[in-house]
DNA sequence: CTGAAAGCGCTTACAG
DNA sequence: CTGAAAGCGCTTACAG
């Protein structure tokens, strides 16, 4: 009847060496072959060596797909990205999926349209058996996050919280870090201090807006105006006009992240003709890279990505491990502000603290 | 014996229901479930009905592992990536995962530091039984590359191309790329034209200052200098400063990335104070979206980024649906010079060829 | 259209 | 330390 090699492609020309095949040209089990490959199973030096020398000459290695399927595990973890045209994301996608490789993880991506509901993705990754799922400043509702908590996969937000939700998150402070904007503006001699959101509905951006607020109120200030740039440059473009198609327009702006602080620097120079800072100061958020440049010398509030990172690493891991676990954690690492010349300094201030 | 129970975890929260689960409640048989989740499978509307009613009751989704085991497909193409921090890749690293996704492939990432070699990173991604591997700006050996064949998973160059390896390549037409700017700044009445490389032993830099010099050729000029980048920031820097540190320094320089042409520029503005375009005029390759920014204004070489990306996608799927296929495919994509001001240009050139 | 049965390539108690 | 056997959750010829 023939039904073994019924699945096997017509005489294609992969080689789909299994362990039974190693087993047979080693003369020994099936098991042997597993526990070779298996770290810290035991098998004795011979049978070992017999075994990797038959693999060598066959050019097998383990079968990942059915190693999963048996020990349900995948060591896989699904990593969902909502845009990367922040040059903030590259950065921390390659340190995080290379941390998982060290860890012996592997990284499934996933992108989402800004705003886009996350269902079909999710749906996607969970059909691959993901270990956990780690998303990068993704919006998750509560309904999809008991969805993952029923299937016992762990989910760390990263860049983001949702308050409701039984969910793990790593984040800066970023209330602490817009109190450090608010105060070192006000102290900074600024009176008319407006705030460019991202989206409106972030955590990040919400709670970064909360923070400069309390600092500003700390001396003595109330947040003049704000607009919303939704994270793009061209938002941010729109925003910054919009801040100075008035009346009483700001002399300062605080951005929710740098990637805007960029197009909000570019705009009021090139196109309403102001002098940073002599004009009207920015101050961006994440410290990225090329807000170092010459060109722009931007003075922002740096997180600690590496171990943002890191930690989110550990959340991840430590919940898969555990099955029933401790619960969600949430982390949120200290910031602090990193002065260049993009924003006027308070009397006294030498911009000692610019790290670069 | 209870073995049948063996390999379940200890009660655990997660809800592995399967197909046989699903086939009980619906009063069908488990092929009927699978025929249902097949698309095209010959299932009657009625049982459909039963099985998608107790799929949902019962939250239902296939496992996308066993799946992949008994078809030898996994659905998964392997995404290397040698370096993130050209701000050029993040965003075709996006189109592209999005491309697959919609096609119903899934991305399996993973990243290699720049000259490293691929070996340890390409086993892994074997093991996963990948459909096929895509690799960004990295280098692949002829080796690997006859793994990659005897194993049968097709592979597909991004930006990069092995001269000799049955490997397909995409990449934009560098050597075209490269005359144009030659051609451009000899029109332009550059006499002292200097190249900026990449990685020396990188296709695209190699091709782009082959371009160059026959570009330079057609005007009656030869190549004036050259130094390195290494496509980094600093190595970027450092290039601009040893072209400037000599008896007769460059008049124009070619970057063979934006990413560095930015560095080159700010360091020839606020280091060596010297005026782009007036002193020396500067061209990129890429066309990255700063470029266009108020601050820089880069004249540069855009290659058609969202085709390069669906011509990788196409390939890659051809291969795998092919089995054995008409071997390995280069497509090199036409580009064009995208004129802004930070290049001197040709007398009665109106930079009408500016889109932005 | 439908079901019973075999098998994808592995791991892992179990019994030596 | 080692092997025989069962099973992970699916798909797919085969025979109705």
């Amino acid at each position: 009847m023939a039904a073994g090699r019924r699945n096997r492609p017509p005489a294609g020309p992969r080689g789909p060496v299994t362990s039974i095949d190693v087993a047979r040209r080693a003369g020994v089990s099936q098991s042997a072959v597993s526990r070779t490959f298996t770290p810290g199973a035991s098998v004795s030096e011979a049978t070992r060596a017999k075994v990797m020398e038959a693999a060598r000459a066959l050019g097998y290695s383990p079968n990942a797909i059915a190693r999963s399927l048996i020990t349900r595990r995948s060591r896989m973890i699904g990593v969902i990205v909502a845009y990367l045209d922040n040059h903030y994301y590259p950065l921390l996608l390659e340190t995080l999926s290379q941390r998982l490789q060290r860890e012996g993880y592997h990284t499934l991506l996933f992108f989402t349209q800004t705003g886009a509901p996350v269902d079909t993705v999710l749906q996607e990754i969970l059909q691959y058996q993901v270990d956990g799922i780690i998303m990068f400043s993704a919006v998750l509702s509560s309904d999809l996050a008991d969805l993952c908590a029923a299937q016992g996969i762990p989910v760390v937000l990263f860049n983001r919280t949702v308050d409701d939700a039984a969910v793990s998150s790593v984040s800066s402070d970023n209330v602490a870090g817009g109190r450090l904007v608010g105060r070192f503006l006000a102290a900074g001699g600024h009176a008319r201090v407006a705030y460019v959101a991202g989206v409106e509905d972030s955590s990040t951006s919400r709670d970064r807006e909360r923070g400069l607020v309390e600092g500003l109120a700390q001396g003595g200030l109330a947040l003049h105006a704000r607009a919303v740039g939704g994270y793009t440059l061209d938002g941010a473009r729109l925003a910054a006009l919009a801040l100075f198609d008035r009346a009483d327009p700001p002399d300062a702006i605080f951005v929710a992240s740098d990637h805007m602080a960029l197009a909000v620097l570019d705009t009021l120079r090139f196109e309403l003709r102001l002098s940073v800072p002599d004009d009207v100061s920015v101050v961006g958020y994440d410290a990225i890279p090329l807000g170092a440049a010459p060109s722009y010398r931007l003075t922002s509030v740096r997180q600690p990505n590496d171990e943002m990172v890191a930690e989110a690493v550990r959340l991840i891991l430590s919940r898969i491990g555990a099955g029933e676990d401790g619960g969600p954690e949430r982390v949120a690492l200290p910031v602090r502000l990193v002065v260049r010349e993009s924003a006027r300094r308070p009397a006294g201030h030498d911009g000692s603290n610019d790290p670069q």
